[in-house]
RNA sequence: CGGUGUGUAGCGCAGUCUGGUAGCGCACUUGCCUUGGGAGCAAGGGGUCGCAGGUUCAAAUCCUGCCACACCGACCA
């Protein structure tokens, strides 16, 4: 049978979303649970997840942020005392009304965000400016009820991290939100996903924040996907819930607090960004399996023989790298080559009677579905070149097809038949954006840092033809 | 919340129009045989046909009501 002719998955072209969750399904990364529009996530696709947190751990813990928990429950009243923030998640709570067997005089809220539920004890830790920075980052399910839910990227309840710090004053808080952002886009730097950073419009920032930072990646099919957020909360939530502290002046002053975070939608964006028709390609950082052995035999003899090359291999690589050897007995090295090219594994070594004998391996790497043998006294040196090449291939061309897919346009009758993104220069009024959504579906998704001291590129409006303030990205979105 | 569609074995589906013993493919179990791109043969196991009610000698199939889920939209950090 043909390579083609066995496939359970949607090819890209024919239909993305289906072809996506085709992926999820086929790699074994997720699939849907009895409960509207939450997720069960398998081991292969939480192994990801939790590598991708093992690096941003490592880059929090270097940065100095300590890791904190709060409870899932957040008193409603809390979250509703400020305006913008309840406004911004009340459709989407889900609320606790009975416990213990009893109707609850004080509702709880599952958190959708804890903003709500930790500064109330942040005001209660912070009394000097001795106290601050206070710099903590929790990594916690939240639920959101979301309308319309898709695995990974908005499913009901999620894992992320989110950080919450406080600073004296509103530049080293800016100073944060700055650099919060930038290792982000490093973090996506290590799945080999290129970020456009920059600043949210004034409708689609975070409801009670200041100002929200966003790290925004494309998928395949030309839609955007937020793949991080750093917020300046100014004293919004400060001036709430009373955090404040005492200055050197010897007067009482606000807070200024940030929020940032970063969820597992960075696993659905990884597959959207690298995955093709074949399944996934994982960059080698995030690969649960980042070398995969398949032994082929035709009989017992060449069988035991075959079995202990691989195992003296799989003993030497694992020192490096995260093997595993597929001694399955029932399933042909066919079906293996295809089950782990679904699961995007970075390299695969073939290894049979005629390998053994000449001590080389046949070497398949996913990221160009290409084969080569390698001699053994030089697997060592070809592998570490390869988890760099592979690594740099997939963000060039995810690079290349980002770039490729954003177009300038000066008036948005040129969206007209076009997909993907477009760049173009905003008056940055809210009226044009509703426009802009109701008319094409698009929406704006971030200036730019690098616009941001910029004269725009046309000095009208492509919506109003009043003048524009800077040049936007602007996509329809996940 | 609007539009469309789907609920039959773990997964994918046929059967429903025209009522009459619950089927197919994949997967699973056992055995044999095989292994360089999703092997083959044989024998097996697995079902309140989404739920409730109704019509009928007889309902997966017809009628009524309900529920759930998916997709497209609206919504959404």
């Amino acid at each position: 049978m043909g390579k083609n002719e066995k496939k359970t998955i949607t090819k890209q072209a024919v239909d993305f979303p289906a072809w996506y969750q085709d992926v999820v399904r086929e790699a074994e990364l997720a699939e849907v649970s009895e409960v509207r529009g939450c997720g069960i996530v398998r081991p292969y696709g939480l192994k990801i997840w939790e590598l991708i947190k093992a690096e941003l751990s490592r880059q929090l813990e270097a940065d100095g942020v300590e890791n904190v928990y709060f409870p899932i429950f957040v008193p409603l009243e809390n979250l509703e005392a400020e305006q913008d923030h309840v406004e911004g998640f009340a459709p989407e709570l889900a609320v606790v009304t009975h416990a213990g067997g009893e109707e609850l005089t004080n509702k709880l809220a599952i958190r959708p965000t804890s903003e709500a539920a930790m500064y109330k004890t942040y005001a209660k830790w912070i009394q000097s400016y001795k106290d601050l920075p206070l710099r903590l980052n929790q990594w916690a399910n939240v639920v959101r009820w979301e309308k319309r839910p898709r695995a990974f990227l908005r499913w009901s309840e999620f894992l992320w991290q989110e950080g919450h710090t406080v600073f004296a004053n509103e530049t080293e808080a800016r100073a944060e939100v700055e650099k919060m952002l930038s290792i982000y886009q490093s973090l996506y730097q290590f799945l080999a996903i290129p970020t456009f950073t920059g600043r949210k419009s004034e409708s689609e920032k975070f409801a009670g924040a200041v100002m929200t930072l966003t790290a925004e990646v494309m998928a395949r099919d030309g839609k955007a996907i937020q793949g991080a957020t750093s917020h300046y909360l100014g004293t919004n939530f400060a001036k709430v819930f009373n955090v404040t502290y005492l200055g050197a002046d010897g007067e009482t002053h606000f807070g200024h607090q940030n929020s940032w975070g970063l969820s597992w939608r960075s696993v659905g964006a990884l597959i959207m960004v690298h995955g093709d028709d074949n399944g996934l390609r994982l960059p080698p950082n995030i690969a649960p399996v980042q070398v995969v052995i398949v032994p082929i035999y035709k009989d017992d003899a060449t069988k035991s023989e075959v079995l202990a090359y691989c195992s003296d291999l799989n003993q030497s690589l694992s020192k490096q790298y995260r093997v595993k050897t597929d001694v399955r007995d029932a399933q042909t090295p066919g079906f293996k080559f295809n089950y782990w090219e679904v699961r995007g594994v970075p390299v695969r070594l073939e290894v049979g009677a005629r390998e053994a004998a000449a001590k080389k391996v046949t070497l398949f790497r996913r990221d160009t579905d290409t084969k080569e043998e390698v001699d053994l006294d030089h697997l060592p040196e070809r592998l570490q070149q390869l988890m760099v090449e592979i690594h740099d291939n997939l963000y060039q061309q995810a690079k290349a097809l980002a770039d490729q897919n954003i177009h300038r346009i000066e008036s948005w009758d040129e969206i007209e038949g076009q997909t993907g993104w477009f760049e173009a220069s905003w008056s940055e009024d809210p009226l044009t954006e509703k426009q802009l959504k109701e008319k094409y579906g698009l929406v704006s998704r971030v200036l730019l840092s690098t616009q941001e001291e910029v004269a725009p590129k046309n000095s009208k409006c492509f919506i109003s033809g009043k003048p524009a303030k800077h040049d936007w990205l602007f996509a329809k979105c996940y």
